[in-house]
DNA sequence: TGTACATCAGTGAACGCGCGTTCACTGATGTAC
DNA sequence: TGTACATCAGTGAACGCGCGTTCACTGATGTAC
């Protein structure tokens, strides 16, 4: 019923030696089919090569299998969602304010994009763990960025001594601590939006708080 | 190869007027198969059945459908993770040390059985919303616990103001908050176990001693 | 300048699979008379 | 006590579906001579 998928895109194929070009037009495909879906189930080989305006087996040219497609597409979400956290963290001095905007653009981000976020967050590792070593890597650079975040915060002030007695201020074990009550609270919202949750605001003004007050004097 | 998957179990029909026995036999089963199996996708009519010893019909005359056997899975795994926590902090007189057994159990229960976890807490909506909402009030039932806990710690100290001008001491986002802040890293070492996370017992203290800290003063 | 040809981008049709579900059925068993 | 029969627990075989993937192919195009 819906003209995208029972009538292929017009479309001529790339002229000699830019074959290559395809493979970017399937990613980008893809991409959309997650947004205009909202189901990864959905996204199947022969939906995404329908989108690209090309037949099943082209998909093969340029990708090995649909897991090579899948792990592509995430490695582009999450160039997206680092760049909207640098985004909304930048031009901000008070490394404690780029914290809660972080925080904020992180639980909106999965929000308004439920099923990008079940993706990037909430899937089951995929098959080789080296595959899912290059995704960790993408992740790392918003990790990454979330790390020296809070490095510039403890540089301002001396962490509280933390009574199980190891260093408080070790910025890494700090990062996975906000990036976990964040990716908690939004993951719940996906996964159960049922549940009376209080706005989205609200919530992650809390969590910020509480985290800073806990972690500092 | 299996013996369990290819080799029906031996059964004799239910006598006449018990034929309503089987209904628990095939809950039983698909209980085991998510642990045994460790997949939801691999949880199939066909698997339920052969691991009760039965045909995939039969599975028909207990339960309208698919959906309809997961849920009642899922109402008994909520039962089984609300039972686990409230043995975990059963004697505990003070709330604090109550509140983080609980957190310990939680988390324990999730690593442990990541499968059940992923059930429970990672999967999709199911299908009508009411189904859902039968869900959310097992899960209520651990929640509510959760909740008296918190009342319990905020009836023995007085919470510090919160910044957001909002109510800190509101038990239920209180709850919501060390939900969020325990399932976050929960989930994310079940969906991410390659990334390099610190003890669990560690995490779980980290994360007791600074939501307290920020939020008692 | 013309032409043969290797190479490239891309395809049509099919394979095999496992799934949820349905349908017409079978054989044992308790019960009414 | 014997027997016909309604009812119950459960089944064998099949349906239709959509999936990932494969295979032999086609037609356009750049290039070598």
């Amino acid at each position: 019923v819906r003209p995208s998928e029972d009538t292929p895109a017009l479309r001529s194929r790339y002229r000699r030696g830019e074959g290559a070009h395809l493979r970017q037009d399937i990613l980008e495909a893809a991409s959309a089919l997650f947004v205009e879906l909202g189901d990864e189930e959905k996204v199947t080989i022969r939906a995404v090569a329908n989108a690209t305006g090309v037949s099943p087996p082209s998909v093969y040219l340029h990708f090995a299998d649909k897991d090579e497609l899948i792990v592509a597409v995430c490695e582009a979400l999450f160039a997206d969602l680092d760049a909207t956290l640098e985004a909304a963290a930048a031009g901000l001095d008070d490394p404690a304010e780029a914290l809660r905007a972080r925080m904020l653009a992180y639980a909106r981000f999965g929000v308004e994009h439920p099923e990008q976020y079940r993706v990037l967050f909430m899937r089951k590792p995929v098959g080789a763990p080296l595959k899912s070593t290059a995704e960790e890597l993408k992740a790392l650079a918003a990790f990454g960025h979330l790390s020296s975040n809070v490095e510039a915060i403890l540089a301002t002030r001396q962490p509280r001594d933390d009574r199980a007695g190891e260093p408080a201020g070790d910025a890494y074990l700090v990062a996975l601590e906000i990036w976990a009550a964040v990716h908690g609270y939004t993951s719940l919202v996906v996964s159960h939006p049922a549940f009376g949750w209080p706005p989205l605001e609200q919530m992650i003004e809390r969590i910020w708080s509480h985290l800073l007050h806990g972690l500092l004097p």
